[in-house]
DNA sequence: ATCTATTAATAATA
DNA sequence: TTATTATTAATAGAT
């Protein structure tokens, strides 16, 4: 006797933003795996982690070990008994990452598009039959490829001019910032009601993060 | 005839502080598995998610959408910034793109394989020096210089904001500033001595810094 | 909130 | 570090 499926199980799932009642249960759902992965590697590797996050209509949630306030100046001033010169440093370089990041898209991009018309050109050289492969071809026809070679080369000396230049003035410019127009900021934290700790949802594993006293939440979604 | 299997597979793990490599090995698989999970939650359910994790080494790793800063912000402010919002939407849609970038990153490592292959076959065919294609001029690479400077001002001036608010926000708790000093610290950035950035895989893109898409990474473990 | 059938993450291994 | 693969863990869909 077979009976039937109750369900049909876990369904490979698009990354892309959902909407409705399917984003409501998803985004509870996976923000509680999401503390728990955290509130785990914290235990496993000794590390101290926070995350917060921020659903569409504004609410809260977030999770820290120690707690979020401790990470947060640590990650602000660069750890235990750094500087703020050194984090400044370091956020500078992260800044630098990010931009390399950011380039590094482009190239992905272009790439990637330099790719699919070349592998559309095989496929049509190939497909007509001609004689011979398509890089045995004169070289007008080659022309994609030499391209792209080209590019290639350009691409790594392009990297490496970046990376220079924009090292060289970041010591000029950042050089003579000026750091305290920030001081001018209106601090308005009157709005800040905490509210209950977090339980991460009601899994099993309220009693690791509530015995270590770590997370939190504001308000609801 | 039967093989013997070639590993155990997964074990179970318990929840206690490892050790050692295998601590190190734990902390980089799960560090990866959360800034990928924050940024599969983030784009299901349009959420902005900051994750910080700082080692039993001080070391430092983030991830955020849209970026720290401003999710540091709205977390220590509860609300929104105008100013923040603005200086850090310009790439919003940068980081949606970012969204797509590890499974890009693996594609590019397959596609980069399958240009060596071709690459291979038409090593012999000479460049021909055609005058230069465009991504030979050096205004480019000025033009996505002076964006990246830009993002990193933007950035900076973010930093300083949060910092201020936070220092508020720990002077209130802990009846003493922290931070206040240290504004007036020197930064000196000319002197970031970063080393090699680990970059996801043994791909060649060397201006990449990190492997989950939009996170970054300080130093290594 | 619960219950499975699946997919996804990852511990062990090479 | 990167790749494989056998398992465990997370979770989509349905109740």
């Amino acid at each position: 006797m077979v009976m039937p499926k109750k369900t049909q199980g876990r369904q490979k799932v698009e990354m892309k933003e959902l909407n409705g009642n399917q984003r409501q249960v998803t985004f509870s759902k996976r923000r509680a795996g999401l503390f728990k992965k955290a509130g785990e590697l914290s235990v496993l590797s000794g590390a101290e982690i926070a995350v917060i996050v921020i659903s569409k209509k504004d609410k809260v949630y977030c999770f820290g070990h120690p707690d979020v306030e401790t990470i947060l100046n640590r990650y602000l001033t660069g750890g235990d008994d750094a500087t703020l010169a050194e984090s400044s440093q370091k956020h500078v370089a992260v800044n630098e990452f990010n931009m390399q990041y950011d380039e590094a898209q482009r190239e992905l991009a272009m790439e990637k598009n330099r790719l699919k018309e070349i592998e559309e050109d095989v496929k049509m050289k190939k497909m007509t039959g001609s004689g011979g492969f398509w890089w045995d071809n004169p070289l007008d026809e080659n022309m994609g490829l030499e391209e792209m070679q080209h590019y290639l080369w350009s691409l790594q000396e392009a990297r490496k001019k970046v990376a220079a230049k924009l090292d060289e003035r970041m010591s000029m410019r950042m050089g003579k910032s000026s750091l305290m127009s920030s001081m001018d900021v209106k601090v308005d934290v009157g709005n800040n009601n905490f509210v209950n700790p977090i339980l991460n949802g009601g899994n099993n594993y309220d009693g690791v993060f509530d015995s270590h006293g770590y997370g939190f939440e504001l308000g609801q979604y």
